[in-house]
DNA sequence: CCTCACATGTAATGAGTTACATGATTGG
DNA sequence: CCAATCATGTAACTCATTACATGTGAGG
C-alpha cells in the first residue's frame, strides 16, 4: 500500500488537512496501517488534487493558519475502491524487536532492557489507546474489527513478553507507568 | 534496520550464500524480521566484502553452479553489535490486512473472503512453521523467544478471526486446508 | 521438452524519509 | 523568551523492488 491509498482512505471517512491526516496515522483511529510522513502526505495530496481524487476548502482560521481540508471526491472513491481490491500483500508477520531480541546476549543487558522495556511501553499505550476507542466505535464495524484484532494481539504479546522477563534475565518490575504513582 | 544488517545476524549463526539467505528471510529461521530480494542481498554481500565485514569461500560443487559461501569476520561482528545498539524503531504494530478489513464494505464480498482466507492460510502456515522449529531451538535461546513471540501473537490473531467470521458476515468453514482430506 | 530448483548478479525505477525552509500563536 | 503546537511545503538522499540477464541439472 502506498501513501495516496492510506490519505484517500482517511478522507473516505472524515475531511481533513495533511496536518490531521499526519496526527490519525501517528496516533489515532488510523495508526495501524502504515507510516507516512510530511514528506510523503503533502505531496501525495497535491498530486491526488491534480488527479481530481479530492478537492480543497481553505479554511482561515483565527489565530491559527491557514488550513487546507481536504475532502474526497466521487472519483477518489472509486480510486479507493480500486486500491483496494488491488492490494496483493498479505501482511506477514515480522518484527525488528524480535532481531534485537534474538541477539541478546550480543547487547549489553542494560540496552536489553532499555529496549525491552520500551517496547513494553509502546504495547501498553497502544492497548490503552485501542481500549479507549473501543467506546467510541460501533459493534460490527469495520473499526470495530481493527480494534478487535488490534486488542487480542498486543495483549498476546504483552502477556508473552511478561512471562518472558525471567528467562530474558530482566527485572521483574521495572517502572510500571500504570500501577504507581 | 536495512538488509546489511540482517545478513550479517543470519551469518553471524552460519555461512551462507546469498541464495541461502534469501530462502532463510523467505521461509527458514529468519523470515520474521524484514523482508528482503535478491535485489537487495547480493549487493549488501558485495559491499561488506568490499569493507571486511565478511569473507568468501567459494565453493565448487558436482552437478551445481558455484557457490560463493559468506563468512561473517570479526570486523563483521563488531559491526552487528553496533547496529544492534543503534537500531531505535521499536516496532509498531502495523498492517495492511486491516486497513483492507475497514473497509470492508467497499470491497465485494468474493474478494473480501479471499483476502480473509489468504490472511488466514498465511497464519495458519507460520503457526505450523513456528511449532515445527520450536523442537530444534533450545530453550532459553533467542530463537526461543523469538518463536514464542510469534506463536503468541499469530495464535491470538488466528482465534479473533475465527471468531470473527460471522460478523464480518463470512461463510463459517470455507475449505480447511487442515482437518479435511 | 519444459519447468523447477539452484545460483549470481545488474540497472532502472519507485517510494519514501530526513532535513530544510517558513511562520503564527499560546503557555510556561 | 523559549518551546511547543499548529500548519504547509520542497529537495536531496537512501534504500529497496522489479525486471532483466545468464546458466546448469534433475525430474516429470
Amino acid at each position: 500500500m502506498n501513501v495516496r491509498t492510506l490519505c484517500l482512505g482517511i478522507l473516505a471517512f472524515e475531511e481533513a488537512s495533511g496536518y490531521e491526516i499526519k496526527k490519525a496515522v501517528e496516533d489515532g483511529m488510523f495508526s495501524h496501517f502504515i507510516e507516512a510522513s510530511y514528506g510523503s502526505i503533502y505531496p501525495a495530496l497535491t498530486q491526488m488534487l491534480a488527479d481530481g481524487l479530492v478537492s480543497v476548502r481553505e479554511q482561515v482560521q483565527e489565530g491559527k493558519p491557514l488550513k487546507k481540508a481536504y475532502s474526497i471526491t466521487e472519483a477518489g472513491r472509486k480510486a479507493l475502491k480500486n486500491s483496494l481490491h488491488e492490494l496483493p500483500q498479505q501482511d506477514k508477520f515480522k518484527s525488528e524487536f524480535l532481531f534485537q531480541a534474538l541477539f541478546r546476549d550480543q547487547v549489553d543487558p542494560k540496552h536489553l532492557e532499555a529496549v525491552f522495556n520500551e517496547q513494553m511501553d509502546y504495547l501498553c499505550g497502544e492497548l490503552a489507546t485501542i481500549e479507549e476507542c473501543r467506546q467510541s466505535v460501533e459493534p460490527g464495524s469495520g473499526h470495530a474489527f481493527v480494534n478487535g484484532y488490534g486488542h487480542a494481539v498486543v495483549s498476546a504479546a504483552i502477556q508473552y513478553m511478561e512471562e518472558s522477563r525471567s528467562s530474558l534475565g530482566l527485572p521483574q518490575k521495572p517502572i510500571s507507568s500504570d500501577a504507581a504513582e
